[in-house]
DNA sequence: ATCAACCAATTTGTTAACCAATAATTCTCA
DNA sequence: TGAGAATTATTGGTTAACAAATTGGTTGAT
C-alpha cells in the first residue's frame, strides 16, 4: 500500500496545534512559507496539507489573504467522553428493540444468512467479521430503515476512541464458546418468531458482555497498580544501592 | 474573498464523471499526467484535487500505482428511503428505552426544566421548540453519551427528508392538548421513578403519532385522488366546451 | 483634518522542471 | 514452468519562478 504521503502528518500536527489552542479560532495561520519552514516540508506540501483540513471543514483560505480557523463545531468532542459501557448499553437496548421487530419480520432466507455466521464463528474463522455480520442482518431485518441507521452508528461509535476498542478487543478475543451459545440463543428466537424471547436473548448477550467488560477494566486497574508498585518498588529498592554507579 | 481555486473546479468534474459512470467504482482513474492535460491545468492542481477527492472519501489514492475510485456508499442513499413511519417507530423504541434509564437517572432540576416546557407549551409558546426541549432533557438525564447521540440523529434525520417534513409537519401543528397530556404523563412517570410506566408512556406518546401520521397520510391520498379527478373533470367536463374560446 | 486614490508589500495561486521511491510488469534464466 | 531480476509506469516530493489578489499604508487633494 505504500508509505504514507507527507502532507497526512502536517495535516495531524496542525490540527494538533489548533486543539491545543495555539492556533485560535478566528485567527489566521502562519503564512505557507512560514509553515513549510517550521515543519521542514515544501510549501506544495503544506498546500495539500492545508487543502485537506479546508475539505475536512477545520479552515477556510481566504485567497491572498491567509487561512483561518474555524470554530470546531466538533461532534468528536461530544463522542469523547462515551465510554465501552455506554455504547454497550445502549447497544443493548437499541438492538434488543431491533430483534423485537425483527422476530416478526426476518425472512427464511435471512435465517440461513444468520445460521451461517453461527457456523463460521465455530469454524473459527474471522469472528469480529461474523460477529459484525450477524448483527447486521438482523437490524436489516427489521425494515426499519432509522434502526438500521442507529445500530450502524452505534457500531462505528466503537472504533471512535482508542479507549473503547481496547476494551472490546480484550473482551470479543476470549469466550467465543459462550458469544456463539448467545448467538444461536438470539437466532433460535429469531427463528421461532418470538419477540420477547428474542429481545431477552439480545439483552442477556450484551448484559454478559457489560460483565465482562467490568471484568476486564477491573483487571487493568489491577495492572496499573501493579506497574506503578513496581517502578515504586525499583525506586525505593536498596538493590539500586548494591549495584555499581555509572 | 478572491477568486476560487482551480483544483475545485477540478474536483467537480472528476466527481461528475464518476457520477455520469465515466469512471467506475473500483476501477483506476488515468494518471495525474493525462488529467493534467485533459483538464488542461498543472499537476499540482491535480495533487489537490485528488486529494481533496480523497478527504471527501470519495477515492483512494495508492501510492505509486495510482488513485481508485470508491464505491459511494452514500448514506444519503440509505437515508433517503427513510419514511416518517421508520422514524417515529424508531423514535417510540429508542427514547422509550431512554425514559426507562431515565426515570431512574433523573434529577430534581431535570424535573423542574421539563415541567417548565409543559408550561410553556400550555402557553402556546413554539410548542415544536418546547417539544425538542422536553425530549432533549430526557435523552440527556438518561447519563448515556450513545443513546443522547442516537436519539439526536433520529432527530436530525427528521429533517432529512422533505416528505418526513411534511408528514411531520401536518401532524405537530394540530392535536396540542393530546400532545401536552402526553408529556405530562411522561413527566409524571419519570418523576415517580417508574421505568416501566415511563417506557409505556413515551410509547404511547408516539403511537399516538404514527396513527396521526397513518391518518395524515391517508387524508393526503384522498387529497390527491380528488385533485386527479378534478383535473379529469375539468378535462372532460362539457362545461368547457360551453365557454368562449380564446 | 479628512477622505480618496494610488502604490507597494504580503500572501496565496499556478506552473514548470526535476529527481526519488515504490508498485506493477516484463523479461530472463534455471 | 516458475522464480527472481530488470524495466517501466506512476505517484511522491522539492525547488524556483512568476501571476494575481488582498491588505495596509502613503500621498495628495479638498
Amino acid at each position: 500500500m505504500g508509505t504514507r504521503r507527507a502532507f497526512w502528518s502536517i495535516v495531524e500536527k496542525i490540527e494538533a496545534l489548533i486543539d491545543a489552542g495555539e492556533y485560535l479560532p478566528g485567527s489566521r495561520l502562519p503564512p505557507e512559507r512560514e509553515l513549510a519552514e517550521k515543519f521542514e516540508v515544501s510549501r506544495p506540501t503544506i498546500r495539500e496539507a492545508i487543502i485537506a483540513l479546508e475539505v475536512k471543514g477545520k479552515v477556510k483560505v481566504k485567497t491572498s489573504s491567509g487561512v483561518y480557523v474555524l470554530e470546531t463545531h466538533d461532534l468528536k468532542h461530544t463522542q469523547k467522553h462515551i465510554n465501552a459501557f455506554e455504547v454497550t448499553q445502549a447497544r443493548a437496548l437499541i438492538e434488543g428493540e431491533v430483534a423485537a421487530i425483527a422476530a416478526i419480520t426476518i425472512t427464511q432466507d435471512e435465517l440461513n444468512s444468520l445460521n451461517q455466521t453461527l457456523i463460521d464463528m465455530e469454524a473459527g474463522k474471522d469472528i469480529e467479521k461474523a460477529d459484525e455480520e450477524f448483527h447486521r442482518i438482523i437490524s436489516s431485518a427489521s425494515r426499519n430503515g432509522a434502526m438500521i441507521l442507529s445500530v450502524d452508528n452505534l457500531w462505528s461509535l466503537r472504533s471512535a476512541s482508542p479507549e473503547i476498542i481496547d476494551d472490546y478487543n480484550t473482551v470479543c478475543s476470549k469466550d467465543n464458546a459462550k458469544m456463539i451459545e448467545e448467538h444461536r440463543a438470539i437466532y433460535l428466537a429469531l427463528k421461532s418468531g418470538d419477540s420477547t424471547k428474542a429481545r431477552i436473548a439480545m439483552h442477556s448477550h450484551f448484559n454478559r458482555l457489560i460483565n465482562t467488560l467490568f471484568d476486564a477494566e477491573e483487571q487493568r486497574a489491577l495492572e496499573e497498580i501493579k506497574r506503578k508498585n513496581s517502578e515504586k518498588r525499583g525506586l525505593y529498592s536498596i538493590d539500586n544501592l548494591l549495584k555499581p554507579r555509572n
